[in-house]
DNA sequence: GTCTATATTACGATAGAC
DNA sequence: GTCTATCGTAATATAGAC
């Protein structure tokens, strides 16, 4: 198995789709070339097709490869069976996974339009196996009384989108660390749903009260 | 003022920026070319130029009118003093505004990174502003007592993806009415805040409890 | 106010040498 | 596995006739 040296195939692979990751998150996928992300991985652009058929392939894997990550990252876990402790570790793991894959979830949520209806179908069906997952928390909740008057559907996407646009303005290094964080939005989404938040009548946290 | 019958500059400006916000929107402002925009007018791509300097501008412009608009429209509302009713209120505003002006915040929440450097300021200045009046009802409310255990900034980030983000789901005759998502919404939002929800005890509203 | 025509540049993708 | 060279197309924007 000789391979020359400084350049294998997988090395090469992962640096496309590394570059194309940075780029179209911060671009936009219409709005990047392929010439543009050859030059980031420092070879030419007809190289890059050697890797993926087309541009659309390209992008169409980076968020494949998200949503098959996530959903494996989440179920790897183990879930309490209690739903408010559920939930909290449900709000948790998602802030802490997205907060760790800035990018791909950018990408996930303003490239979808971009790909064309096969792909779209493909991946915003694994984003609805994600959701169900919280779908089905609050679902049990409801159900044993630990959560009140919430309607499981809509509450999931509201409060998926409270905690994905966490990504909107979280910068590391800031005021707040990342645990902070997920206990301030975890009191939030349990109060929410009408349960009484874990630290609630334990006020150390570091938010003022 | 004679006038030539059919195409008046007024007019066809009118139907430039409606084409543009409705492509903008759907196809991204990369993917979307003058000619599609001149198309959908029903003039020549050359004619364009005569409207807008160049197609940034055209974005620039669209972003800068919603912005404009959407705190003109809040601030010619009347806010109740108490700031468990004016969170209600401004619940209920956001999401109504939001919901009858889907393109203009998809494509401002979308476009933000379209936008060259002085532009790009200009837009987010006017979003802060607006941002820091539902900031302003938080702090208030902390100081009164009515909200407890909150963070104003990162409270008004969180409530305002949770809001925004029903432009994602809800489409116009759904099983709830609009009315039902505003009630539903200010419950999730009054009860994070710590705050009893108007309705809570009232449970004749159209949610299953 | 709108058109045709075009300058200039860039795109995605392919062919074929090495 | 990467390169040079290029094909065919389409982009933004402009010039100038009507």
């Amino acid at each position: 198995m000789a391979r020359k040296a400084g350049s294998t195939r997988q090395d090469t692979e992962a640096k496309i789709y590394l570059a194309a990751r940075n780029l179209f998150a911060r671009f936009g996928y219409a709005a990047v070339s392929m010439r543009q992300i050859a030059s980031e991985v420092g070879v030419n652009q007809a190289a890059l097709y050697h890797y993926t058929p087309t541009k659309q392939d390209l992008l169409a894997g980076l968020l494949t490869r998200h949503m098959d990550d996530l959903i494996a990252a989440y179920d790897a876990e183990s879930h309490p069976d209690d739903p408010l402790l559920a939930l909290d570790h449900f709000t948790r793991f998602h802030i802490a996974y997205h907060l760790t894959k800035p990018d791909e979830v950018f990408l996930s949520y303003m490239e979808l339009r971009s790909l064309e209806p096969d792909h779209f179908q493909k991946i915003t069906a694994l984003r609805s196996d994600y959701e169900e997952r919280l779908r089905h928390i609050l679902a049990s909740g409801l159900k044993t009384g630990a959560f009140t008057a919430i309607e499981p559907s809509i509450t999931a996407m509201a409060i998926l989108s409270m905690l994905t646009g966490i990504t909107n303005w979280y910068k590391p290094g800031g005021r707040l660390s990342q645990d902070d964080i997920e206990t301030y939005y975890s009191r939030l989404v349990l109060r929410a749903v009408g349960a009484t938040p874990l630290a609630e009548e334990n006020p150390q946290c570091s938010m003022r009260a």
